[in-house]
DNA sequence: TAAAATCAGTTGCATTTGTAACAAAAAGAC
DNA sequence: GTCTTTTTGTTACAAATGCAACTGATTTTA
């Protein structure tokens, strides 16, 4: 039976990958999710727009490869707290521009900060060595 | 606005990892899903019982860092289907002693073998040296 | 030993997500 | 031009998850 040089679940990356990703990002999602009431994918949508300028929800889309369900959901929820703004292109009136409202701007700037220091912590733990072979996997296994 | 250097959602580990763990898992799970209609806690749960031999759903629950209403869901589902049977413990009767049916057990045989060649595709991207970071650096992650 | 506290496991409800159908606008066929 | 196809974005419905309340069994406490 339970043989103990047969393969666990240790050593599954999928396995390993999912425990790591939630529990790397309880934290940080506890800060968005109390302090601005966001879920993933309003923060995402938020960090896109703050960090690339506008764009038009396709765009976002194909940038960060998510779903346009997703995309509209996380918008509508941002405009509700008034945290982006929407603008009906005129060249063609299908396209919505979208852009951080003041506020908007502010919980990404808030956000991006607190970000860097929260990827730093995690960082920390690992050696320089270690960081680039830990990120350089990951962009491969997401396949970025 | 936008500068170059400055912080990137493809630096930021919790991204990274998310989008990792999910790119990793689609093909196996897309095998046990449409195989054996499993959900990935029917899957984790199944593996459990296979790799470590029967046991309580609490036991599971500690072992795993899984939350008795997934445990009791997922038993449920592997009960309909047969992969599994309760027993009611004398000692205790509000302890179930889980433990693989046949075709549990015959289940768990063909995603096991599936698992370790599936994960060696996957490690097969990255020298030994690199599987070893990785793998070591998510272990830290996970806090396992 | 009777009442209170604890523990295993289940169920119900609210939230979140995925899929697919949908409406409106634009582009293309002819 | 008008009829069909494609594209953008929304919505509806079903599946999945998280959390808290719950049932029944056991242990503790007084």
């Amino acid at each position: 039976m339970s043989n103990s040089e047969e393969f666990d679940l240790r050593d599954f990356f999928p396995y390993l990958l999912n425990l790591a990703a939630e529990e790397s990002s309880l934290d940080f999602q506890a800060y968005y999710k109390t302090r601005y009431g966001m879920l993933r994918m309003e923060w995402r949508v938020l960090f896109h727009l703050g960090r690339y300028g506008e764009m038009t929800a396709t765009e976002m889309g194909q940038r960060a490869k998510l779903h346009k369900t997703k995309i509209s959901r996380a918008v509508k929820a941002l405009e509700n707290r008034r945290f982006l703004t929407r603008h009906e292109m005129e060249s063609d009136r299908r396209n919505e521009l979208l852009q951080l409202s003041p506020q908007g701007k502010a919980a990404y700037d808030d956000l991006h900060e607190l970000a860097q220091k929260y990827n730093q912590s995690l960082a920390d733990q690992f050696s320089k060595k270690e960081q680039a072979v830990l990120r350089s996997c990951l962009l491969k296994l997401a396949k970025l």
